[in-house]
DNA sequence: GAATTATTGAACCGTGCGGTTCATACTTCG
DNA sequence: CGAAGTATGAACCGCACGGTTCAATAATTC
């Protein structure tokens, strides 16, 4: 039985307060004393915990990546079926990879992680390869399956992926404002559905003759 | 006449080394004694020229936008020329848009802006405006006249200068780290000649039949 | 219910920051 | 040369921060 504020997993409330004023604030603007509140939690409590601001940063962001990466390679899911056209497989995929790509945790997580991640080399090492560098190779996993089945053409996955994520994700820097602001859902319809067009066009498989 | 330190512009000298300070640092961990250790000017003089640490980083962006703006927009130039074939002119164009997006000065700059963008709208705006949405505003110029030339399929040229931007910078974001590290030439070549392989697959006019 | 452990708030310390003051020195130009 | 304006460095102010200490209190465990 747990009590109102659960009791083991406060070290979880702290990160997750910590990973919102991070993301307010950005990493030298936010103050120790700020995450407590936020976290409804006292300051020798974090530092008790989690020891200093700079391993709460890193805690925050490893926590972090493991929520968004599952979203995103979750959303490879629909280019597992062989049977229903390739359009529409990425087409879902496409647009559930964006809504992963663009919500709010995401971007924060990027954000901060191109911010400071000159200063923390190895954090930002991590969280690409557990994050970014993941779904890109998942997603080359999934590409040669189906150009495998002839489903499509090419005989590099990794360059395929890499393109369609890029098509993807590549127009939003500027349409969300580098990440500060949202996009509204259609829009990302739009910007998924012209992608598949481009990918289609230079991936798919051209009829015989 | 001017002295070793020349007189009037120390306010350029001022930007510039603000600029650099801020890129390596970051806009919270960079003090103002620093930048002025960095630019060789006294403290005082910092701020009896520009005003607080706000306004400064404000106007060092501005001053930063105009260079990697220019240079991007330059990159356009082989796009102009009816003649050639369209393959190198978009991989020349594409290489020099790929060395100015990832040239120190232009990857400190996103880096900033993402980082602080949030807590400075209307510079994330206006430098938004005055760069990439310039540059991709240019491209579809040129690809207007191209494609009214026939020399590229295409109604939309608003989204075939997204998708041809896009495919050039977005893989660049897991190849150099988020813009924490610098990107081989050579490595550029490869991208930028993969992107217009992928563009022309899917904006080359078909041949008739 | 006693003993042990974790949590709390509040006060505290040292430090480095943004920003200002001021007297001195330097430059510029008449 | 002399006057006006500007740059300089050093000291200074107030403040907020990261991090710690400590006594009091709550929660857990047996």
């Amino acid at each position: 039985m747990s009590t109102a504020t659960t009791p083991t997993d406060k070290r979880q409330a702290i990160l997750e307060a910590a990973f919102r004023t991070f993301a307010r604030d950005g990493y030298g603007q936010s103050c120790v004393r700020e995450i407590a509140e936020e976290a409804e939690v006292a300051k020798p409590t974090i530092y008790n915990r989690l020891g200093d601001k700079e391993t709460l940063f890193r805690e925050a962001m490893k926590a972090a990546v493991e929520h968004t990466a599952e979203r995103s390679l979750n959303a490879l899911e629909p280019l597992r079926t062989p049977g229903g056209d390739m359009r529409s497989a990425l087409e879902e995929t496409g647009l559930l990879l964006l809504r992963s790509h663009a919500c709010q945790e995401s971007r924060a997580l990027r954000r901060l992680l191109s911010a400071e991640g000159a200063r923390f080399p190895e954090l930002l090492e991590e969280v690409q390869r557990a994050g970014a560098q993941r779904v890109q190779d998942a997603l080359a996993d999934r590409f040669a399956r189906l150009a495998l089945a002839k489903r499509l053409d090419t005989t590099d996955v990794e360059r395929a992926g890499e393109q369609f994520l890029a098509l993807l994700t590549g127009p939003m820097e500027l349409r969300s404002a580098l990440g500060t602001r949202a996009v509204p859902d259609e829009e990302l319809q739009a910007v998924a559905e012209a992608a598949v067009d481009t990918f289609l066009l230079a991936y798919a498989p051209r009829d015989p003759g």
